[in-house]
DNA sequence: AGAAGATAGCTTTTT
DNA sequence: GCTATCTTCT
């Protein structure tokens, strides 16, 4: 720890080294802003600081984690501060005082779908269509809401007369009264309620502000109104504030997040410091300078420029391909050629602007046996059958959260079907009672028989609340399964029973981790943990896979190469963006394209189509207006392999000149078989099945241990897939063999009545 | 009550 | 193309 300061550069050092007041540091992609973080944070206890009373505030979990290890390892006290995300930190906060609300503190918190499934509840009693009151805009119009800190009496006022507008209002009315009822708090909630209980509460603000007399926050120029607000409300007293973020990487606007938090800092907080990180140690100069001439496109930022010692590289490689499929050929094929080459797999990542452009790339680097991890998509958390164990603890946790107790209730079947549960739901409406209460009630309506299975259910209810007040987590869950068959109701002979039965398993594991680990191993501790987790808190730098994620999950990763597909007008730009013609909008676009060409280290590969398949349309395409922006001497076109067009191999700064002469230990050996022992029965089988939660690997093979030794294990296909011919159409495959070298498929296409032997397999594609 | 089949509607990004 | 919801059938 001695002699960290050295080995900073002179802007790093000034912010490590900054006293009191407030600090603004403008950090540039790449430029070492975790590490000024953590040093800073270092330096502080250094100087005396009782790490107690430092606060480090992300984004992120995964930000969180890095940053909290960072620092334990240069200082012995490090562990002590407390790194967390804003919703993890409001949470604490609330789970301790938020009874000054009228909340309890063992609050539910409930993810983007059951606050929606509670919002479409809120619009039916409101009496109104959701045709015309669309519950993800009205989510969106509510969210938006409590962002800006205004409560439903607030913007019932705001919208007048405006009779939509007065129904929305309702809704939101209805909808934040629900929350309340059950006891629940949805994403946005955390927030502003942290805020109302600190601005409201003297006292409460008092020891808060007391307490963190240094704030820190990663990623300042994403955060939204009420966090702003939050940031100023525990650093009011001290204002030893220090802010580190990028205006040119702010792409959460959609949801909230004001750029002009961190433009207008200094005015904020007069006497700010303002340092600014513009040495580059990540990418090459060339795609530096591409990605400083396309954000300099944007009005509205703060004058900076990236600047690297690096090596100038090699030029942009710009494919133009066909089609999406052709597409994710020349990313299959590229990859394919460095890696035989010495590259490892987890040098690429495939960024797109939508979770939906996956699947081409994926098809292609299945066919290609590479392997590949998908971010986004289902997440693990959010699968069904996970969602209906938590909805179990949050319902036994929580027993007012009737959104919890009615996901459940029916699952798995018990004969209580919709009209049963709208009774109950009913009734316990007409006399304010709780969902769960109305359970033991004399319904009318309701025969005997279906009374005797809710008072079974009932009597389960309240066995589980007993157990969950003597018993660790995963003894809990445990007993749930056995008590309600869980598991044996999921085994019902679909393709994505064993996933999912294995998912379950794996959120029986993780509450074992979770006592082992947690200084507090609470139900309510448990829920909050899992409730507050994303995809990309999984990511995990060593897996030997190729990574397919978002432009915006990529934020805060590097890769050695980077592709980014799709790059036409309509899809990055989105056509949203395009068509709304707001400079806002397509200002956010150029900044996500900033941050996407600032992901790469080495070599950054755009690719566009003519072709699309857009909402089942194939659609014509033009190049993105980005890639306009990038003068062509920074760029050169390649073909499907990833090559220059008329590609000499003795040319200079080229890859395969040092290639030859060193070989990989990797290299050649790409052999399926030797490659993987243990493919996952489902890796095939499509993204649904797939869980994300730990390492996503993707492997061609079929199976290896229970198919019979002819079957050839160097294909992608198996018995049950469906697939597409060119010529012939859709089709299934029947059957499996191998044929001398070849693969020999049987497959039945009913749309011509017939089946087909094919070898070679020619353009054949799986679909799903 | 529950399963299978048909249709409408929608797709940016996520703590 | 996919999925969520509605409809129809058992």
């Amino acid at each position: 720890m001695t002699d960290y300061i050295s080995q900073l550069n002179p802007r790093q050092q000034e912010a490590v080294l900054h006293g009191d007041g407030p600090l603004l540091v403008f950090a540039g992609a790449g430029s070492g802003k975790t590490r000024v973080l953590t040093y800073r944070v270092a330096r502080l206890i250094q100087e005396g600081v009782d790490p107690y009373n430092i606060i480090a505030i992300t984004f992120t979990n995964k930000a969180a984690k890095e940053m909290r290890e960072r620092i334990a390892h240069i200082t012995p006290l490090g562990d002590q501060v407390w790194v967390s995300t804003f919703h993890a930190a409001c949470t604490r906060i609330l789970r301790r005082d938020i009874h000054l609300l009228g909340y309890q503190s063992g609050f539910s918190i409930y993810d983007a779908q059951d606050s929606e499934r509670l919002l479409k509840l809120c619009i039916k009693e409101e009496n109104l269509d959701d045709k015309q009151y669309p519950p993800g805009g009205i989510s969106h119009t509510i969210s938006a809401q409590k962002n800006l800190l205004v409560t439903p009496e607030e913007y019932e006022q705001s919208v007048g007369a405006d009779y939509r507008l007065g129904n929305v209002a309702n809704i939101y009315t209805r909808y934040q009264r629900k929350l309340f009822e059950n006891n629940a708090l949805d994403f946005d909630d955390i927030i502003m309620l942290t805020v109302k209980l600190l601005a409201e509460n003297d006292d409460v603000r008092e020891r808060y502000q007391r307490r963190f007399r240094y704030v820190l926050v990663d990623e300042y120029q994403d955060t939204n109104q009420a966090q702003y607000r939050l940031v100023e409300l525990l650093a009011g007293k001290y204002k030893n504030l220090c802010v580190v973020g990028d205006d040119d990487q702010c792409i959460y606007g959609w949801r909230g997040a004001n750029i002009e938090n961190i433009l207008r800092f200094e005015a904020d907080y007069p006497g700010a410091r303002t340092i600014k990180l513009e040495q580059n140690y990540r990418s090459t100069q060339t795609i530096l300078d591409a990605a400083n001439l396309i954000i300099s496109g944007n009005e509205q930022r703060a004058e900076k420029a990236l600047w690297t010692e690096n090596a100038a590289g090699v030029p942009l490689r710009i494919y133009n391909a066909r089609d999406e499929r052709d597409e994710g050929q020349f990313v299959a094929q590229s990859i394919t050629y460095a890696y035989d080459r010495g590259a490892t797999y987890n040098d690429f990542a495939v960024l797109y602007r939508g979770n939906a452009q996956s699947r081409a790339v994926e098809e292609q680097l299945i066919m290609a046996g590479i392997p590949y991890r998908l971010f986004g998509g289902v997440r693990f958390y959010e699968r069904m059958e996970v969602k209906d164990i938590l909805a179990y603890l949050k319902a036994i946790n929580n027993p007012t959260d009737d959104m919890a107790l009615r996901r459940i209730i029916n699952v798995p079947r018990r004969g209580i079907g919709d009209t049963t549960i709208n009774r109950v739901a009913n009734y316990a409406y007409d006399h304010q009672i709780n969902f769960a209460a109305a359970l033991d009630a004399e319904i009318p309506g309701i025969t005997k028989n279906t009374r005797a299975k809710l008072a079974e259910f009932a009597i389960y209810m309240k066995e589980w609340h007993q157990l969950a007040s003597t018993n660790p987590v995963a003894e809990l869950l445990t007993q749930i399964l056995t008590d309600t068959q869980y598991l044996e109701s999921l085994n019902d002979g679909t393709p994505e029973a064993q996933t999912r039965i294995e998912n379950v398993h794996e959120l029986l594991a993780k509450a074992k981790e979770f006592e082992a680990t947690a200084q507090d191993a609470s139900l309510t501790n448990f829920l909050t943990e899992v409730g507050l987790v994303a995809d990309i808190d999984n990511y995990d730098e060593s897996a030997g896979a190729v990574s397919l994620m978002t432009l915006h999950s990529a934020k805060g990763l590097e890769f050695n190469r980077v592709f980014i597909v799709g790059f036409e007008e309509y899809t990055f730009p989105s056509a949203r963006s395009v068509l709304s013609e707001t400079p806002r909008e397509i200002e956010e676009e150029r900044r996500l394209c900033y941050v996407g060409f600032t992901r790469a280290r080495q070599r950054l590969y755009l690719s566009h189509a003519y072709s699309r398949m857009k909402n089942g349309q194939r659609m014509q395409c033009l190049p993105s207006r980005f890639l306009k922006e990038v003068p062509p001497h920074y760029t050169e076109p390649v073909n499907a392999h990833g090559r220059p067009k008329g590609f000499v191999p003795s040319r200079a700064n080229d890859f395969i000149a040092n290639a030859a002469s060193t070989s990989h230990p990797m290299a050649g050996n790409r052999s399926f078989s030797s490659r993987s022992t243990s493919a996952p029965p489902q890796a095939s089988t499509g993204r649904t099945a797939r869980p994300s939660f730990l390492q996503d690997m993707h492997t061609p093979i079929a199976s290896t241990s229970n198919t019979p030794q002819k079957t050839p294990t160097n294909t992608p296909f198996q018995i049950g897939d469906k697939v597409r011919d060119p010529k012939l159409g859709r089709g299934m495959v029947m059957a499996v063999a191998a044929n001398g070298a070849d693969i020999e498929l049987t497959i039945d296409f009913p749309n011509i009545g017939q089946r087909k032997r094919l070898a070679g397999l020619f353009g054949i594609m799986k679909i799903e």
